[in-house]
DNA sequence: TTAATTTTGATAATCATTATGAAAAAAATA
DNA sequence: TATTTTTTTCATAATGATTATCAAAATTAA
């Protein structure tokens, strides 16, 4: 059951990483939302909850939990980085629509999208590591 | 026949902005080129030519050209802003693969991407106004 | 224990971009 | 043309998210 906790040990343990308790605070603080949170956001999160954890060290950790594909990153255009976790249940590979106006971000899945990207891809030799697709948008 | 510098000038024009030397020499040199460059890369390419911009006045007149559709803010996840010339020779609308190995930018279009990504801005009550669209690749 | 290694966290550094403000240029007025 | 007003430019400072540093704390190994 958690499975996603030892799972994320094990991975540590692959790159000689300790299981600290700040680590694990991340980890389990990225289970339990569905937002597209930046860093000062879980920092705060963190705090509330009593966990205390140094910018740097959260910086570190969201690199790790990224390369593990624990969570996303995400560049919605403001400037600031955003996570998103793989964590909560049935999400995953997904694009979004960002509103223009009201900053709500709405997810989307394309299968057909999915298809032709691939198709593009081997068209010219490559195959995809990572995609970024993103519609701004506002109000009909 | 100068079509797309009198465009300029009428643009400036109708937000009460004058048409500099300055403004001038940064649409020129973004009507040369077909890559996508970053500022210190336009701002070196002027000073070669002898057209020596400053900083500051670059990234505001880079904010017009993109308000008026000249050029389009390209963000392939290097940290820097990149710009994209909309101005060359049947170059518009289109969508990037960037390799992750060799830093190529590849350019692809895609019809049939296009008309799904506006069918699922409609179905949910929104209209596109910009879009991110970028594959991250490796040869394979 | 003791020693070696890793991690943390406070703080400083970085660096692309933005803001500032005085001088230069351009436009409007006389 | 000379004078005044407005706009723009440019050098430089400030900003702010992220990254680097490094001494102290925690962990692990011996
Ligand atoms: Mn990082
Ligand atoms: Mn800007
Ligand atoms: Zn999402
Ligand atoms: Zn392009």
């Amino acid at each position: 059951m958690q499975t996603v906790i030892k799972k994320f040990k094990k991975n540590l343990q692959e790159e000689n990483l300790k299981s600290t308790p700040q680590r694990l605070a991340i980890l389990e603080e990225m289970m339990k939302t569905d937002e597209h949170l930046e860093c000062e956001e879980i920092l705060l999160k963190l705090k509330e909850k009593g966990n205390k954890v140094s910018r740097a060290t959260l910086y570190r950790t969201m690199d790790i939990l990224v390369k593990y594909k624990f969570v996303r990153k995400l560049e919605i255009g403001d400037g600031r980085v955003r996570y998103d976790s793989n964590l909560v249940h049935g999400k995953r590979n997904h694009d979004h629509m960002i509103c223009l106006d009201s900053g709500d971000i709405i997810e989307f899945y394309n299968d057909k999208i999915e298809k032709l990207q691939n198709e593009i891809a081997e068209k010219n030799g490559y195959k995809i590591i990572r995609r970024v697709h993103q519609l701004f948008v506002k109000k009909v």
